[in-house]
DNA sequence: GATGAAACGTTATATAATCACACGGAAGAC
DNA sequence: GTCTTCCGTGTGATTATATAACGTTTCATC
């Protein structure tokens, strides 16, 4: 599921499907790309085609993208069109924090917050599937109180909220006029 | 993954795979039954055969379990054997609070305070996938601000910590003793 | 240039989840 | 009681998501 390969989601014309605030889209793209290669460089690692199209790929979104609709858009690129060229590609990118699994949709979406130490947490509409990213600190609430309690050595953890964006909650109640 | 019909992860003999502290296992299954029972009695809603199988496969353990996993079972049990037999037991079970999905792990665990209102968290031990529920208050944290920042809607939260469970970190520390 | 490690491309396969349709039994209407 | 309707079940088929395995290429290093 996810978002399929164009067709039903059109919205208000794809171009800023955006992450809730409005901002200059194309900016961002480069940014991330910049971002990324920066990162790479530092670290001595490489920043391969695929792995920067794949990349691109999510940065032109903000939404979780499923690995095949990924691997769709690997092959109009002339890429690889098998998984586990996309699945190759976005195993680096997760595993170097450029981007980040979306757990509850199976699906993929290009950090916010390159280079910076963080425990993403995302909130997921359910109408149109945009994704936002947010900063969590989940050790030290309540779950981490439980992990000190009990003994657990807390490694990552998986913050997602599934709800309903401003933009669409306001489309909601504009629907519903009489 | 998640854990396979046996094999592989016998540990400490599988009888009480343990949510990190122990307890009476038979009693903690039989009351989750009751519990569900008195539930669906309460909501007029019907507690089937296949559900509460599958409640009860999954109070037997700590872990999560497969869709598929569960449906072994079932077949073991004389009960349908196609997915839709499962997943629509599943459906059900976690409709109604008695059964939390684990999205990290595309599986299922039985609910450990079925009844009360809870948000769930959840702690999972990569190294024995014991699986053991937490509270967890995210609206409250980083996250909630975030929200009520941006106009996003909060309807459910996913949140779950991967990590090494007490057991797992003891075991480790002593098969490395020199 | 030779060498070893990491990436890539491809085939095949495993795992997870849903669709569509037929059947049967329980609950409410009469 | 009987009819009707709805809900749950059983089954076959299909769609989605993800990984295994293997040979080849690319790159960094010597």
């Amino acid at each position: 599921m996810t978002s399929e390969s164009s067709s039903s989601n059109d919205l208000e014309g794809a171009t800023t499907p955006v992450g809730f605030a409005h901002h200059d889209h194309d900016t961002c793209v480069a940014e991330g790309l910049a971002a990324a290669e920066t990162r790479c460089e530092e670290d001595s690692l490489r920043f391969t085609p695929v792995r920067r199209k794949v990349l691109e790929i999510l940065l032109q979104e903000h939404r979780a993208l499923g690995a095949y609709s990924i691997l769709d858009r690997l092959r109009e690129e002339g890429f690889g069109s098998q998984p586990p060229v996309a699945y190759r590609a976005l195993e680096f990118l997760v595993a170097h924090g450029l981007v980040h699994k979306i757990e509850r949709l199976n699906a993929f979406i290009a950090c916010a917050h390159p280079g910076e130490k963080h425990a993403p947490a995302f909130m997921i509409c359910r109408m149109c599937e945009c994704v936002a990213e947010a900063q969590s600190a989940p050790a030290r609430g309540a779950l981490g109180a439980a992990a000190r309690a009990t003994g657990f050595r807390i490694e990552r953890t998986v913050v997602e909220a599934e709800g309903v964006c401003p933009t669409c909650a306001d489309k909601v109640t504009k629907e519903v006029p009489a």
